[in-house]
Formats: structure tokens, C-alpha cells, sequence
DNA sequence: CTGAAAGCGCTTACAG
DNA sequence: CTGAAAGCGCTTACAG
């Protein structure tokens, strides 16, 4: 049924070998090369990719782990790895792990074992667990979104998102504000984002700030939102991530709350979304299908054996729009 | 380094073919079971998944082309199958074409070369070049969110949800009617969802319905009703996704166009941003988690040769929320 | 430039 | 229950 090399082989009347070398690039003469071309096209050949794997030992393959497939950040990030993947000819495998740490650690294994030639991790969190497993599996792993010393990493920098946006409220005059945050188990949005507006904020010395915690989930966002409205009377609300800036839009809608008349309210990501919602949020963009490029830039390069830096940072930019009122 | 099959037979003292046996799940004395058991552990040994793929002549890849990765019912429909594959031992290969016809089809030939066992096919249209292709490759394919008699497909009930849509507006006393739909190259939203409408609205005859187009893209919807709000002043826009719904609601704030007294908006999907915003939008719920799951226990049933009914319909839901006026 | 041969790491009849 | 042998479809030195 489906053609092998040794078919081509006889057809062309050349060996399987000098078929094999046509392939792969080798030297042919052109009358072989020629014969070849035709007898494949011809015959419809396609190499077994099996076969071929088995006796080179590698794969064109970079495993991806992603904590959870829906979500706006996930996506683009992963347009960007796979768009410049394949302009190299790698293969994409996603893992999704539902944001299940166990899940992650399984799936670091199973690439291994699939002979993937390299992993993109989009970890929330790294725990002792990771770290066994990138050592364990002795395959080249880049760490996107969050940082660790021992590992290739590629991050937004979020300290100067934190930052820019502390710097911009304080400008527009608030002074009364609270900051809704995540887990700090997540370093980057839960420590570093919120470090950098904290630090904007620590040059207003008769600033109100307090901190309140939530989940990555809007009804969570929701919830926490209507009870801090209750209490607090903040001017405005620095959310961690644009998702927990709708819900605290929609808490703010359902209790009568204007913005940004009453309440202004800012996110960090840079959602596609947040610019069609009204009032359009003000918000830190983060540049998720760039990562996405350089993350497979950067893992074929670990691949190939070449240097890479054990850090890069990609900046980020403020976008001003109507969700912050200026007092 | 890496250990092999021999390696284990020669420890555990038995022959390969009793490691092959003992590997898959062939009759083997519990002394040798339990010995081989031991050496594979100690060795910390995983089998060469090529080998045996080179072997088996067949693999646990299902191959899943997508015209976008960045859209709530691609996400949520690939979560479905990844979670249902998983459980069955399979593994998912995700091709993502960039909303480009040509690579869609070129997906299918690579799947293809990489002897995946099935694929399936979230197409936004079904072309020749699709139909010659899935002839070509002799592998299963199910088709996702459209339908041809040619090929296995599960669709959602489009016609229905047009049809529950229409009832509902009219229910609701609308009576100057403006659809904005997508191209009829689009099977699925742009010639099923609309005739589910249109069928409702003609039971009324004395009502004005008129019929714009626009593309997927929130830019073009809101820029299509920013042209549409300022000839035809109708009491509501039924757009033919949740998306184009999001880009009206934002032209009409931009025009100072309330939602719902001056204008009523509905949607088809159900995305979960569609609850957040202010209104919460009117809309269809399409059930993309479990038409995910059953097109991958659908492909998975074709590649084991199992009967498959040709079409799947899943139902719909209309959810009624903020953004339709009771006139 | 070309070919014969060995081997990648498995699985699968076939004997015993 | 167990083993020896052949073979899956390719690639890669090695000779010529």
C-alpha cells in the first residue's frame, strides 16, 4: 500500500541509500536526482517520519505546557511559538494541564518520553517538583512568564507594568486606592507586578493603599469586588490581571457604580477585549505572541546547542484609556 | 545512556519478547512479571515510542486543525478533546492555519505523513480541496461546527439556535428587525444560523427585516454598525456571533446609542465574557466543551473501526439576558 | 557519485 | 509461559 524508500529505490534503480541521500541533501548526480524527483512524485512517496526518528534519535518536536488552554494570554503565546516553530520546522505539541500541578510535572515526563527535542513551559508556579523534572529528563526547557536561575527563562517585566501603572494613577491623581492581587505562590503577577506598583505608590507618602487578594477568576474578581465596595471607598482599583478588572467593572455595574465618575479601574495584559468593553480599560499590554516567538526562538537555539541568555525580559507598555478618571 | 528493551531482557534475564510481552499486557509468569517490573524501574526505562510506532504501524496521534487558536469556541472545543483523547490514551496534535485555506489542507497532508490516526477538522468552510485531501490521505477525519455528507461531522443545531433567536425578539415585540451576518461561504453561521432567523421572522408580517454582512472580526462589526445605526434606526441588531454583537454594543456606546431603550443586541455563542459586560448579552449557548469530547470519542471510535453515526447535532441553548428590550 | 550492510528499538508470528 | 528470528522503514559510515 503506502510506498517505502526500497520502492523508490528499485523503481529509480538506484539504492535505497543514494534514495536516502537525495533526501536528506546529499550529493546525487543530476540524471539520479532527476529520476528520483519524478519516481517520487509519481509514486506519491512520503517518508516515514517513524522510521526516520528512530535512527536519527531526535524529533522535530518542542512540547508546549500550558496551564490552561482559554485564556487570551495562553493563546497568543502560543500563535507566536507556533508560527515561528514552524517557519523552522518544528512541530508544536501542546499539553494542557488544566492547572493541575501535577498534571504539569506528568506531562514534562511525557514529552520526555516521547523524545520531544525541547519544552516551552508557561508555569504559573515553579516548585521543587519542576525542578527535579527539567533536571531529570535532560532536555532543553525554557520557562516563559515566570523566572528561576536554574532555568532558561523568559519574562514580561512585570516590576515596571507594576510600576508604570502606579505611576499613572498617582498622576491622574488618586490617592485612595486598592489593589487587587493574586496568590504570591505565581511570582511574577502576584510578587513582581504588585512590588512595582507598590514601589510607584511608596513616593506618595499621604497615599491610602490597601491590598486585597482573589483568584484568576472573573466571579471570583466579581465577588471580592462587591465586598470591597461595601467597605472601601478607594477612588480606584488596580486590578492584577485584566480579567479581574471586568469583574470588578461588572460588581461596580451591578451596585450602581459608575466608571470612572465613581470608581476608577485599571488591569495588566492587555486583552483584546478590554478595548471594546465601555468604559475601554486602561491597562499594562503585555506582548504575549513576541514571547511566543522568541520562547521557540530560544528553545531551538537550546536545542541546536547554542548560547542562549538565561534571561530575557520583554517590556511593556501602558495603554491610557477612559476606565480612569482624572481627579 | 538511554536504556533499551535488550538491556532490560538482559538484566531481568529473559528475552526481549518477554519485555515486548510483559509491556503489552501479554501472558507472562508472575516471577518474571514482577522482576521485570523491578529492573524497569530501577533502570527507570520508557519505551522508544518510534520503535514502536515503526512497528505497530499506527500511533496515538489525532491531529486537530483549527483555523484560529485565539477564539472562545476554538479553546473551549479543543480542551474537550484533549480532555477526552487523554482519557483514552491519545494524544492530541493541534495545527493551527491562521485562518489560511491553503494551510488548512496542508495540515492534513503533513497529519498525514506523520501516520497520525485521525484527524478532526474545526473548518470554518468545506472546499474541494478539502474533500480531495481527506479522500487522499486514507485516515479518519470528522468534521467540527460544519457538516457534508462526504465526511463524518458533528455540528451544533445552528438552524435551531436561529430559529430560537428569531422567536425571541419577536416574543420580546420587535418588529424593525436588522441582522448582521457573516459570508454564506460559512455554511454553519452564515447560511443555517441566518435561515433559523429568518424562519422565525417570517411568521410576523408586519415585520421589517433587513440583512447586512460583516466579518468575524469585532473592528468590521463595529464599524458595519456604526454605518448601520445611522441609516436604519431598528429596535434591535441580531448578530450572528457573540463577537459582532460585542463590536455593536461598542459602536452604539460610542454613539450614545443605549443599550438596551434604544437598541436591543443578541448574540450566538455563549462566550463567557458575554455574561460580564454591562448589559450582560442576550445570546445562543453552543456547547463547544462536549462537541470537543464527542468528536474525540467519534474519531477515536472511527480509527478502531467502530461504526459512527455520519451526523452528530448538538443541542442549543437560548439564554436570555440584559441586552433585549421587552417593548 | 553510488551501493551493500549494519543497525536504530521495538513487535510479532512461530516453535517449543 | 518463553525465546530466537525476522522485519518495520529509515540513516549512516564504509568501500568502491
Amino acid at each position: 500500500m503506502t510506498k517505502t524508500i526500497a520502492d523508490i529505490a528499485k523503481l529509480a534503480g538506484v539504492a535505497k541509500s543514494t534514495v536516502s541521500r537525495y533526501l536528506n541533501g546529499g550529493s546525487v548526480s543530476d540524471r539520479t536526482r532527476e529520476n528520483i524527483e519524478r519516481i517520487i512524485k509519481e509514486q506519491n512517496y512520503v517518508p516515514n517520519t517513524f522510521a526516520q526518528s528512530l535512527k536519527a534519535k531526535r524529533t522535530n518536536f518542542i512540547g508546549t505546557v500550558v496551564p490552561r488552554l482559554d485564556s487570551y494570554a495562553t493563546s497568543q503565546t502560543l500563535i507566536g511559538i507556533d508560527e515561528e516553530l514552524r517557519k523552522n520546522h518544528y512541530q508544536m505539541l501542546i499539553a494542557n494541564t488544566s492547572q493541575d500541578l501535577d498534571r504539569e510535572i506528568e506531562a514534562i515526563y511525557d514529552f520526555a518520553r516521547q523524545k520531544i527535542s525541547g519544552i516551552i513551559l508557561l508555569a504559573a508556579q515553579v516548585t521543587e517538583a519542576h525542578l527535579t523534572a527539567i533536571h531529570d529528563i535532560r532536555i532543553p526547557v525554557i520557562l516563559v512568564g515566570q523566572q528561576h536561575d536554574q532555568v532558561h527563562s523568559l519574562v514580561h517585566d512585570d516590576k515596571r507594568a507594576g510600576w508604570l501603572m502606579g505611576r499613572h494613577i498617582l498622576d491622574q491623581g488618586h490617592r485612595d486606592i486598592v489593589y487587587l492581587g493574586v496568590t504570591e505562590k505565581d511570582r511574577a503577577v502576584g510578587v513582581y507586578r504588585k512590588e512595582g506598583v507598590k514601589q510607584a505608590l511608596e513616593t506618595c507618602p499621604d497615599c491610602r493603599v490597601r491590598y486585597f487578594e482573589t483568584s484568576f477568576k472573573m466571579t471570583d474578581a466579581m465577588a471580592a469586588a462587591t465586598r470591597i465596595l461595601e467597605d472601601a471607598k478607594p477612588s480606584v482599583i488596580v486590578c492584577a490581571t485584566d480579567n479581574i478588572a471586568l469583574g470588578v467593572i461588572k460588581a461596580a455595574h451591578l451596585k450602581g457604580v459608575r466608571i470612572p465618575e465613581d470608581l476608577s479601574v485599571t488591569g495588566f495584559g492587555g486583552y483584546d477585549i478590554t478595548e471594546m468593553i465601555h468604559p475601554a480599560l486602561t491597562t499594562v499590554k503585555y506582548h504575549y505572541f513576541q514571547a511566543g516567538e522568541q520562547a521557540a526562538r530560544h528553545i531551538i537555539q537550546l536545542v541546536l546547542e547554542q548560547p542562549v541568555d538565561r534571561l530575557s525580559v520583554l517590556d511593556v507598555e501602558l495603554i491610557r484609556r477612559e476606565s480612569v478618571d482624572n481627579l
